[in-house]
DNA sequence: TCCTTGATCAGGGATTTCCCGATGCGATAC
DNA sequence: GTATCGCATCGGGAAATCCCTGATCAAGGA
């Protein structure tokens, strides 16, 4: 038997050599292409393949709407997500909508072809780099994975992060605040470690990510 | 006659992909593959290709010193630098550094394979709206201030920013790098004077700002 | 040839970071 | 009501770093 799929990814030369890669196996043939969301969307309506899959970052309608709305309609559709990104929140977003599978561009092809046949019988297929990620928030019992590490921050700590990423020297930070250099270091090294960053500019780039700077 | 190739590209199934792709061409052979910038170089160094297909935004060492680097060791290798973006930075410092052609991933594979044959033949390829953004400057001679202060960084000095801000701390730069630590600090410290930055949390978001680093 | 630039490195004091621990305080548990 | 816990606060001491100065060497242009 032969499974149908759609390829959907907003760059059209890796849709081809996505394309390219799967149609490399016999009984995989590739129906559809879209370069984004609701083209995507629009394509599985019409053409109800066996297997979507959906880059995550496209412009439009983004692939983790896209893939909600994908599920709802055609539950029989199975969407696999295909990211540049292991962040908790893509990964968490992509879950909840529904998806079957979710793998890292970073992942050899034989690991798609792999997914692909998993979750076309009916089961789940992660990476490893995002089933690490999906365990350790299972494993700890933080209350909802929604809200993210940046909450389990103290009001506090979130201060300095935001100072710290803001360009002020933990010197200046203390004087701000009107506390002693030690606690500002103190904070310093516990945000880090709550977060599992360990230099200033991992912390500046998570800061950018969540909103609590801007790039100015 | 063979033409021969490495294709750099941070992301495995991208590079599988565009692999697969060009071997479909008779005359065409991937005769390596490089997950970042530094890799490229190094790749390039060996096995001397004809073509060195780069992506830009890669980690450790960027597309664009990349390019710069294989440039001037090897003149005879033809870089064509295929990017997500048309930022018009990108292009400038991919054509300054010594690119001979660019185009975007948006572009169809067949543009790619006229890409290579072109370069190959000695002359210069660019996509059509990468040529758009080209000709609008060369019309319009802009006193662009804006790229003025990466520019003004020497290729070390951008070697050494990228590796800060992707969050390598003094000594690992160093090691990476294979110069002292020393050196290190005295590169940094020129990096901070020049772009009138303080701290690395500035750098970083100047960093993002250029394309240097992403936010991951 | 002379001069500039880029890359490399060193010395050494000032500063910061890192890793340990400790205290006080309010809330919550039992 | 006291035991416990999280939070904010601070300190000591060793390691790493920052900052400034100065130096060498190679490459390339005037």
């Amino acid at each position: 038997m032969n499974y149908r799929i759609v390829i959907a990814d907003d760059h059209r030369i890796v849709r081809q050599g996505l394309r390219s890669l799967v149609e490399q196996e016999s009984d995989l043939e590739v129906i559809g292409m879209a370069a984004n969301g609701r083209q995507a969307l629009q394509m599985t309506r019409r053409l109800i393949p066996d297997v979507v899959i959906m880059d995550i970052s496209m412009p439009d309608l983004n692939g983790i709407d896209a893939t909600s709305q994908i599920v709802n309609e055609a539950p029989g559709v199975k969407v696999i997500a295909l990211s540049m990104h292991s962040e908790k929140q893509l990964i968490d977003g992509m879950l909840r909508a529904g998806a079957a599978g979710y793998l890292l561009k970073e992942s050899a092809f034989e690991e798609l072809i792999k997914a692909i046949r998993i979750v076309c019988a009916g089961k789940k297929y992660l990476s490893p780099d995002v089933t690490d990620i999906v365990l350790r928030d299972y494993l700890n019992p933080s209350i909802d994975s929604d809200h993210n590490l940046t909450q389990d921050l103290t009001l506090r700590e979130r201060e300095v992060l935001q100072l710290i990423v803001e360009g002020c020297a933990t010197k200046e930070v203390a004087n701000r605040l009107n506390i002693s250099i030690k606690t500002v270091e103190s904070h310093r090294s516990r945000i880090m470690n709550k977060l599992g960053l360990h230099t200033v500019a991992e912390l500046t780039k998570y800061a950018v990510r969540r909103g609590i700077t801007s790039l100015e």
